[in-house]
DNA sequence: GTGCGTGTCTACCGATCGGTAGATACCTTG
DNA sequence: CAAGGTATCTACCGATCGGTAGACACGCAC
């Protein structure tokens, strides 16, 4: 297995996630990697393939954080609120993953055929066992968890994926201030959906 | 004005919602409106005018959705849960608008110049206005409004571009279930930050 | 050495891309 | 009828798209 593949997938990811499957050239890729585009099809057949591999290894890292906070943080408020974090503040190659998603979900209306093997169902079910562990969710359905952990995943991502666009047009400052806002706002929902209290706000 | 322009921005609107920018050609924007790309063309000057304009058209849109519920409901609460709604619940042409808005949030990396001029910064300041119309939230500061705004926004708009991979996943009988939690949720994160005991919770 | 798999290359394919040029039809205004 | 603007068309441009074919170089096993 050389790391030859690694690098094709780092300048894919990037590549990827800023312009999206339309807008990227196997030209352009390869370029990026120092080689031509017919070495990449060589590598993966199609670029149909290369972008689904390039998926499975986003969806394969995804679950690997969910690990490490479940085994590093002791209840599921703080497991979830570290993976929140780190999502947020993690590399470049983090926020290209969470980009590449959010684009993927918004193209999968193209190939609906391939929504049944969306390779993220590991990382939700993690999301959903690891809620399930909540003080007061444990009687709680499978829709109740997941709409709880997507409410949270996407007032992450959006904001995430805002990033160019308020910075533009607020000005770098104002935008470091909405930032600190925001993941102030983000820990108060993280708390009221999984605190201490929260098992008897639910009340339903 | 003839209502052509606007039956070719209808359609234009839901292939770009679909495909994206680069997703989509001019040749096949004509085709869905029944004439050639060089009428297309014609009309918009080229591929990249006619794409601004269309943006130009949602968020005039979307600033009339805003102006219509604070001048139908009293409270900022109300408002902006209602906002919500209209746009989780609206029709296609509706849902198409927030995907292409999220679409240009992912790719304006590659044209950070424009960033300055997005056309929704109209409707991200009507909504910290209504925010700052709400009980206790006078004194607060203008990214502190922002940021709960767009905490609200970008878990609805997450939850609507992954309709289908979600349905698709997990069955449409269990995603009716998540959307109806996912809802609830959502009107209990509005109440958080909105709601009448929100006031003395913000406590800083 | 011989054979074989791997990786990369040049050269090329048909299709499609955004965009231009120029002609034709229509509709209004004199 | 004549003039001019509007809308659409056919035909074409150079560039680029994803993908194929075949050759060359390398390293390793026998």
């Amino acid at each position: 297995m050389p790391s030859t593949r690694d690098r094709l997938m780092e300048h894919a990811l990037y590549l990827f996630a800023e312009r999206g499957y339309w807008g990227v050239s196997l030209a352009q890729i390869g370029a990026a990697c120092g080689i031509t585009k017919q070495s990449l099809l060589h590598h993966y057949g199609s670029k149909d393939q290369l972008y689904r591999q390039l998926l499975e290894v986003i969806a394969e890292d995804l679950l690997t954080l969910v690990r490490e906070v479940r085994s590093t943080h002791r209840d599921a408020n703080a497991q979830m609120w570290h993976l929140l974090v780190l999502l947020d503040s993690g590399d470049a190659a983090s926020h290209s993953r969470l980009r590449v998603i959010m684009r993927e979900l918004l193209d999968i209306g193209e190939r609906a055929e391939t929504a049944k093997t969306w390779p993220l169902r590991g990382f939700l079910d993690s999301l959903v066992e690891l809620i399930a562990a909540a003080p007061g969710w444990s009687e709680t359905s499978k829709a109740h968890r997941l709409a709880t952990a997507y409410l949270l995943l996407g007032a992450l991502k959006y904001k995430l994926i805002s990033t160019e666009t308020l910075s533009g047009m607020y000005g770098g400052e104002a935008y470091t201030a909405f930032e600190t806002a925001h993941r102030n706002q983000l820990r108060r929902a993280v708390d009221a959906a999984l605190g201490q209290g929260a098992a008897t706000a639910l009340g339903k």
